[in-house]
DNA sequence: TTGACTCCCGACCGATCGGTCGGATAGAGT
DNA sequence: ACTCTATCCGACCGATCGGTCGGGAGTCAA
C-alpha cells in the first residue's frame, strides 16, 4: 500500500494537491460540520471527485481517515504552540502569544475548532487504533505545554494561585469552544467568529480577561474608546 | 395520536415513569454519547426494554424525539438559571449565584452538558421542525439572560467594560464545555468532572477568576491554603 | 512488448438505517 | 358483553452504510 510513501512528493500529484491530501481536506470540512458518524465516505468521495471505493486505496478504513483528519490538526496547532510555548520568554508575554498563537491556528482553517471540540467531547473507542498514537501524543504535548507555562507563572508568583488543570479547561473552552460555535456565535456577536475583525477581537478580550484575572497586578490597559 | 395528552398523567404511567420519559431519557444519555447520527433508534427502543416501532407512537420522527431531548434539557436549566437572574441583587452577586445555579444544572444529569454542546456547534436543519421552536425560544431567553446582566453591570460600571456577547462566549465555554469534556477533563483534573468536589472547585475556580477579571475592584478572596 | 505498479471505477456484499403497517393485548367506559 | 383507545410488537420497506473484489487505464522500466 502507499503508507511509506505519504512524505515525499516524487511522483504522482494530478493537480496542485495529491488526491490523498484533496480527501483530508475535504475530510476534515465534513467530519467538522457533521461528525464521524454523520458523514458517508461516498460523499467525501464524490466531493474531491472520487467513487467511494477509491478511498480505500488511501486508507484502510474510516477510523483511519478519521483519526489522520485530527492528526493533522492537532499537529496544526502544536507546529503553532510550540515555538511560543518553548521560548524563554516571561510567563505573561508567553501567555500573550500562546493565545495569539492558538487562535490563529484555530482561525487559519475554518472547521478547526469544530473538529477538535468533536474529538475532545467525543467518546469515541480509536484509542486502539495505531494512528491514534499521533493523535495522543500531539494533544499531549498541547496540554503539557498549556499546564506547565501555567505552572511555572504560578510558582513565579507572577499568575493567582488558580488550579492549573482547570485554568487549562478554561483556557479550551474560551478558544476552541468560541470558534466551533458557528451559527451561535454569529447570533451573539452579530457577525460570523471567523471574521477578521472578530478573530483578533477574541484575542484582546481573552488576553484582557487574563491580564485582569490571571496575572497579579497587571497595568490595566489603557481604553481609547468603549 | 398522543400529541395533546403529553401533560396530563391521568391514565397510563406503567412504571412510575411514563414510556415516553423512559424514552428521553435513554435518548438524552445516547444522543450525548455518540451524537444524533450515531445513535440508532433501535439501541433506543430496546434500552427501555421497548423495540424500534413503539418509539413512533411517542415521536413522529428521530428528528422530533430529538428536538424535544433538547428542549427538555434547555428546560431545565433555563428553569435553574431565571430566578437568578430575574432576582434583584446586585450585579456581582447575581453573577455568582447565576454561575451556581448553570453549574449545578449541568452537573445534576451527566449528559445534559454533553448534549448541549454538541446542540450548539452542530449545525442540524431542524429548524424547520415545529418542536425547534421550545428550543429557540428556551436558548434564547438563556443568553438573553446572561447578556442582560453583563450588560447591567458594565453600564453601573460594576464589571469592566468588556465585550459581552464575547464575555457570554466565554462563559459558556467555561461551563458547558468543562461539563462535556469527559475522558479529557478527567485526564486533567486527575478525577471525574463530575465528581461533587471537582464540580465545586470549578464553581470557586471560575467564580474567582470572574471576580478579579471582570469585577472591577473586587476585594480578593483569603485564600485559607494554597 | 511485457510486467509491475499506482490509481481509480463499478458491481456487489451483509448489515443497519429511519419509517410504515396490520394486528395482538389489555384496560376503561358503557 | 361490547366498543374504544392506548400501547406495543413483528414483519417488512427502500435506502444507505462501511467495506471487498476484479479489473481497466495510465505510466515507467526493462
Amino acid at each position: 500500500m502507499c503508507r511509506a510513501r505519504s512524505g515525499r512528493g516524487i511522483l504522482l500529484a494530478s493537480d496542485s494537491l495529491t488526491s490523498r491530501e484533496k480527501i483530508l481536506d475535504a475530510a476534515e470540512a465534513l467530519f467538522a460540520r457533521r461528525g464521524y458518524a454523520g458523514v458517508g465516505l461516498r460523499e467525501v468521495a464524490e466531493s474531491v471527485g472520487l467513487v467511494k471505493s477509491s478511498l480505500f486505496h488511501h486508507f484502510r478504513s474510516k477510523a483511519q481517515l478519521y483519526c489522520e483528519v485530527i492528526a493533522r490538526v492537532l499537529d496544526r496547532i502544536r507546529l503553532g504552540l510550540a515555538p511560543v510555548l518553548d521560548s524563554d520568554l516571561g510567563p505573561v508575554e508567553r501567555l500573550d502569544r500562546g493565545v495569539e498563537a492558538l487562535i490563529d491556528a484555530l482561525a487559519e482553517h475554518p472547521p478547526t475548532a469544530r473538529l477538535l471540540l468533536r474529538s475532545l467531547v467525543e467518546e469515541d473507542d480509536f484509542d486502539s487504533a495505531p494512528e491514534a498514537l499521533r493523535v495522543e501524543e500531539a494533544l499531549g504535548e498541547i496540554l503539557d505545554g498549556m499546564g506547565r507555562l501555567l505552572r511555572e507563572g504560578v510558582e513565579a508568583g507572577v499568575f493567582r494561585e488558580v488550579s492549573v488543570p482547570h485554568m487549562v479547561q478554561t483556557l479550551i473552552g474560551a478558544t476552541v469552544y468560541h470558534f466551533a460555535s458557528g451559527d451561535l456565535g454569529e447570533r451573539l456577536l452579530g457577525r460570523p467568529v471567523l471574521c477578521a475583525e472578530e478573530v483578533r477581537r477574541r484575542k484582546r478580550e481573552l488576553q484582557d480577561l487574563l491580564h485582569s484575572g490571571l496575572v497579579v497586578n497587571f497595568p490595566p490597559r489603557v481604553r481609547s474608546e468603549a
